[in-house]
DNA sequence: CAGCCTCGAGTTCT
DNA sequence: CTCGAGGCTG
């Protein structure tokens, strides 16, 4: 045995050489002379043993060096100045809305705009100190990117150094200039066949190329792929003879220092001028060597766009007017019926696979049977499909003209293709449904699902997959089998090793301790979500005087209307429902229960508002979150105002008191600026948020 | 009773 | 994110 060890330990030495011979060559010396798929070979045969002997991995092993993600290889960088995100707009209504908004803050009848193409790219900093170029950064989050100066330094249209026209005098101290890293069209498409033949793995679109491109760890893969740079604007800057007046000046001025300006940028005047713009870019879309998704208006005087300001992290003198959403055809193979969680059918249309916006479709949902009659969908169809405010791909219209004469029409089953109960569409209802209830393994699958869900019960790890597999198995029935899991029954599965079924029973243990509002919400009583289940737990304070109230209690509570409460009470009368509730008692689910608050709802309601209202703008006002915020995820952030007594609301509305944008963000942060409701980005929500807190605490020490 | 505001539910792809 | 529908308010 200790003989056959060493052997294998001889031959692993043998192959670490090798490899590192390989390497060399390779990276040093640029002359591989083994193919890559040979060097694979090797480095997977060391991997393996490896893998087999861990004792006898040493720490020179190039296995070793490999394995730290490419994204902890460059270093982060803060920008100087955030690098922001523009608004969007989509319609020319939307266009009109900005071009009024910049008049009437500036209080002028005819704004002047500077225009240029919206390259589809990658937004970059580049810092030059005393004309040296120092460093260079892709855009990240805004505040910080990555650290690319290398790879950057690879890109031939990139100035290493600044060399100014008036003889040297006028060389900034320090100058950010900012732009658009991208590939053209076609080094795109001679980039994908020459990796076809590396049989390497091809990009999506020129953009992803070009972003796959910067963030090679080796350089000199950077400057193979051939990239282009465009400058667009100024971040920071000291001394020099920076143009100062307009925006059009400043992007003369980085022309004479040899950076690429893009030729289609011009200034035009009113939202004429625009429009106008606009709808000759889009026709010369095609035509241009590269990508771009729509154009970019910025106010062109300087001073008027210091004046405008920004509002959370987009500049309020600056748009980008998009293009509409690309659309694609494709044909519609079939339409298959999914079950949810409360038994609804919805038909999803298969497609054959095609590229739209990005990414490659090859579902839709069809929402309804009426949905497909107003459509007009048959089965066999082409259809055109779009991507839905980017992400959710949706069928827009059927082209009738080449239906085929054996399309057939989509029929909702009158019985549920999972368990074959009877299905129901009542009247005046759009769904169809399933009458299996928890019969139905689809049902019953969603609402096991619905209990681990984050918001729920929140047990990490266990997916639709494992769910499947154990309802299938008959191993679990209920969401209470689940505490009654042993490590051994879990480990027995295939494809489950001890280790993460270990994790689970732990996660399931975890879970145990709990709050009244996530377990009612995890039992998944119609009509009952989060917020529900919130009011409820606080009204009734413990499960019991919930279970037990009927129709009339139940509609005391705040939103609580006889649908609700009919659902509510329903839930609770059946004793299948009662009794997996008792187990999930027995089982040892616990939370903290109190006496609740059954009369006079409201009255307590303005109360709490009015103790935190007077010395807090947090406590009883109303947040909507959009974007992506710079260093919380939004659900952080809920907590956070929820915390100090504030409220989250998912709609912007009339009555919404502050709105938090983060990047990227949507059709609510429109919403907020038509509604003149105050617009907060984070670094102002947590000044919110310490203020008060800090409010909070003194009032507290003084009572 | 109408219209507005919220909440619930369902969904896709990387 | 979007749609539908429940609940509240004027």
């Amino acid at each position: 045995m200790s003989e056959r060890l060493s052997e294998i330990s001889r031959h692993m030495q043998e192959l670490r050489d090798a490899i590192e011979l390989h390497n060399i060559r390779y990276y040093e010396l640029d002359t591989p002379t083994i193919p890559d798929a040979d060097f694979d070979k090797l480095f997977r045969e060391l991997e393996e043993l490896e893998q087999r002997h861990p004792q006898l991995i040493t720490p020179d092993s190039p296995t070793q060096r490999v394995g730290i993600p490419p994204l902890k290889a460059f270093p982060r960088v803060a920008h100087r100045t955030p690098m922001l995100s523009l608004s969007n707009a989509f319609t020319e209504g939307e266009v009109e809305a900005f071009d009024r908004r910049v008049r009437q803050s500036l209080g002028i009848d005819h704004a002047e705009y500077a225009v240029e193409p919206k390259f589809d790219g990658l937004a970059i900093s580049l810092c030059y100190e005393n004309g040296t170029l120092v460093s260079g950064a892709t855009r990240g989050d805004g505040y910080i990117g990555e650290d690319v100066t290398l790879n950057l330094k690879t890109i031939r249209s990139i100035p290493l150094g600044l060399k100014v026209a008036d003889g040297g005098a006028g060389v900034p101290a320090f100058l950010e200039v900012r732009g658009e890293v991208l590939m053209l069209k076609a080094d795109f498409e001679r980039l994908n066949r020459q990796q076809r033949e590396k049989n390497e793995k091809t990009f999506i679109n020129p953009r992803n190329a070009a972003a796959g491109s910067l963030r090679q760890l080796d350089p000199r893969i950077t400057a193979n792929r051939n990239l282009r740079f465009f400058a667009y604007g100024i971040g920071a800057c000291e001394g020099g003879n920076v143009p100062q007046d307009t925006h059009s000046h400043l992007l003369d001025y980085l022309s004479s220092l040899r950076f690429p300006v893009m030729r289609e940028r011009r200034t035009v005047t009113g939202v004429a001028g625009l429009l106008e713009y606009h709808h000759e870019i889009s026709g010369l879309r095609e035509q241009l060597p590269y990508d771009i998704d729509g154009t970019v208006y910025k106010v062109n005087q300087l001073e008027y766009q210091e004046k405008l300001g920004f509002v959370s992290r987009a500049p309020r003198f600056a748009l980008a007017h998009k293009f509409p959403a690309q659309e694609a055809t494709t044909e519609l193979l079939g339409i298959d019926v999914q079950v949810g969680r409360t038994g609804a059918l919805t038909p999803v249309a298969r497609l054959k696979p095609v590229f739209v916006g990005g990414a490659t479709v090859t579902n839709a949902t069809l929402h309804n049977e009426d949905e497909i009659r107003r459509k007009d969908v048959m089965i066999g169809d082409r259809v055109t499909v779009r991507r839905a405010g980017d992400v959710i791909p949706e069928v827009v219209a059927v082209q009738k003209e080449s239906r085929p004469s054996d399309a057939k029409p989509f029929v909702m089953p009158r019985h549920c293709p999972v368990c074959g109960s009877r299905t129901v569409r009542l009247p005046g209802e759009t769904l169809t449904r399933c009458t299996g209830g928890l019969f139905c393994p689809a049902q019953r699958k969603q609402a096991i699902l619905h209990f681990a869900s984050r918001r729920a019960m929140n047990i990490h790890g266990l997916g639709d997959k494992l769910v499947d597999h154990l309802v299938d198995n008959a191993i679990i029935r209920t969401p209470a089998d689940l505490y009654k899991l042993g490590l051994a029954a879990l480990a027995a599965l295939d494809r489950m090793g001890e280790k993460s079924a270990g994790n689970i029973i732990n996660e399931i243990e975890k879970s145990k301790d709990t709050i009244l509002a996530r377990f009612i919400y995890s039992l998944g009583i119609r009509n009952v979500g989060e917020a529900t289940a919130r009011d409820l737990a606080r009204h009734f304070g413990g499960l019991d005087r919930l279970m037990e109230a009927d129709v009339e209690t139940l509609q005391q509570v705040s939103d609580v209307g006889p649908v609700v409460a009919q659902s509510i009470a329903g839930f609770f009368g059946e004793r299948h429902n009662r009794e997996v509730v008792e187990q999930l008692r027995a089982v040892g689910i616990r939370w903290k229960e109190d006496a609740g608050i059954q009369t006079a709802d409201h009255a307590a309601g303005s109360a709490h508002l009015e103790a935190g209202a007077a010395s807090s703008k947090i406590a009883g006002r109303i947040f909507v979150l959009t974007g992506t915020l710079p260093t919380m995820s939004r659900e952080e952030a809920r907590e956070k105002i929820e915390a100090m007594g504030g409220k989250v609301a998912g709609s912007v509305s009339k009555k919404t008191d502050y709105v938090v944008a983060g990047s990227d963000s949507g059709s609510k942060y429109d919403k907020a600026l038509e509604l003149g409701v105050a617009l907060l980005d984070e670094a102002e929500l947590m000044r919110l948020l310490q203020a008060s807190q800090a409010d909070d605490s003194s009032t507290q020490a003084d009572s």
